[in-house]
DNA sequence: CTGTATCCTTAGGGATACTG
DNA sequence: CAGTATCCCTAAGGATACAG
């Protein structure tokens, strides 16, 4: 069944996709922290469960934002990883916007602290970087 | 008792604060939608239920978001408005860029397709005088 | 390594009645 | 009008065991 929408909002469209505690921290990891698999997401600091993590992964992929890839150079034991489709890299500016706003808020660790730094200085660059990094 | 996050990253941060299915709508309500009133927030489409947007607007005022405002001029009927703070006004590029991304993913109503056409044309306009909307 | 399944607890939320 | 309070249910989430 076809999921239905509180309303035509833009900001509740994307709140029923992705306005959870976990579902960005998802994308996050693949656009920040070049976390590809199952396990590299778990090992993340917020200590995703399992249960949860596994949810998370079917709900993005089944709203297209983002996909499994089988590596299939390796035989034996199959690699899934997964990647963001095209749709998954357009979050990137929102991702951008939100760290921003907390960088204004509050210190935050050194390395976040370098991507806010170069967001200030140069959004789009930013943006185009991890874009091309994150579609390759 | 203080907040302990789950993590020191700025997403996270901002999830822990605003991401859940509510409280983004409140702040687009003030924004977007000129609400500032208890029963406003409650004739939104979205039809949050009283008992969560008591919970929300607390919240949102504790973490500085938003603010209580009452208004002097009427005296028999207490009238309380809700408006952005500062921090809660600098959510606006964070909204903008969600209702890109949503816009690109498909058709929205009318009124919010006019400010989604806007922020293409010009985002930095749109931001200022929304933020000086709102302020004011 | 990539998940599912299960159990159990807590938080979120809908409906509605009620209060200053 | 601006909320609180209550009841009750479902979804979210943590912990852990287990399967391919």
């Amino acid at each position: 069944m076809e999921h239905v929408f509180r309303s035509d909002c833009p900001i509740n469209f994307a709140l029923e996709i992705f306005g959870d505690k976990w579902s960005l921290l998802i994308v996050r990891d693949i656009v920040f922290a070049n976390k590809t698999t199952y396990s590299d997401f778990l090992e993340s600091n917020e200590k995703i469960a399992t249960n949860i993590l596994s949810s998370r992964l079917k709900r993005l992929e089944e709203t297209g934002i983002i996909e499994k890839r089988h590596d299939s150079t390796r035989k034996t034991k199959t690699k899934v990883t997964y990647g963001l489709t095209q749709r998954g890299a357009e979050l990137i500016p929102v991702l951008i916007e939100i760290m921003l706003w907390s960088g204004k808020q509050r210190e935050m660790d050194d390395e976040a602290q370098a991507i806010i730094d170069k967001a200030k200085q140069d959004k789009q660059v930013l943006i185009s970087e991890l874009r091309q990094k994150v579609v390759a």
